[in-house]
DNA sequence: TTTTAATTTGTAATTATTACAAAATTGAAA
DNA sequence: TTTCAATTTTGTAATAATTACAAATTAAAA
């Protein structure tokens, strides 16, 4: 994502860019895989050298809060990242641990209540083996 | 649940049955709404006075991997346990934080495969406003 | 009973995340 | 440009769920 559009996507949610936040934001875009803060803190440490994991941690909960990101509870010690442009699935491949996106549709996705509860949110984990893995075996 | 019918459930599936053991399964079947390790210590311990928090994380790791349970993520900072009768999706009221069970059926649970992907395990979650909060607005 | 294996327990270690306050940076006003 | 207030970043220390581990207990087998 060039570095404008990352710009303009804080601007118009009202973040107040900073070279931090754009980095963060703009490696989640680009890698695909939802990477860990470890992930995001190792990659951009060698480009800002400075940079703090708490930093990260603040970032990453005003993106949510502001609902540019929303949190995937599908690793069962660390929370992964999730730039969500439309609905989607989430695979995670247990033989490699990438977490895929999805793009089937799902007719769930535009229930508003269920059973008289009102939907806020969507998650739709699917864990199995990735077409990379599987045929491996 | 009857104190039998657990005792079997651990048969069936090669967990050699204990007292803890059938306390821990016994409550989470019954307790509907996913008590978590803290809420299980606390509750049995009334009755098993010497059990330990670690037996509750040891049991639950069997009867997982036995898939007796299934683990469910869809709390930031803890898991929680599903009995899995028939597949189902859960509900987390942001309000009440009570976790339902919701029966609909989703065509998706009956996907294998999906772009290729092999599918083992489904997890859904919704996340909104239960009926009972909801109302109270 | 004696012996062996499995389970339970308590403590200490691990690890992701948060709290907090000092340091650095930014942006506007003078 | 300089000054000053507000915001952001950073590092350290605290928190809390989970795990590792070994001793104590219990159950099963001989």
């Amino acid at each position: 994502m060039k570095k404008e559009k990352v710009l303009n996507l804080l601007k118009r949610k009202n973040v107040k860019p900073s070279v931090q936040r754009m980095e963060i934001l703009n490696y989640i875009v680009e890698n695909k895989n939802h990477p860990s803060v470890d992930e995001i803190y190792s990659h951009l440490n060698k480009k800002i050298a400075t940079l703090s994991k708490t930093t990260i941690y603040n970032t990453l909960k005003i993106l949510c809060k502001k609902n540019i990101l929303t949190e995937i509870l599908i690793e069962e010690d660390e929370v992964r990242f999730d730039y969500m442009e439309k609905p989607h699935i989430h695979f995670k491949c247990k033989s490699c641990n990438k977490i895929y996106d999805v793009f089937k549709k799902c007719p769930l996705i535009n229930c508003k209540k269920i059973e008289g509860h009102k939907i806020e949110e969507y998650h739709i984990y699917l864990i199995g083996t990735c077409k990379n893995c599987y045929k491996d075996d």
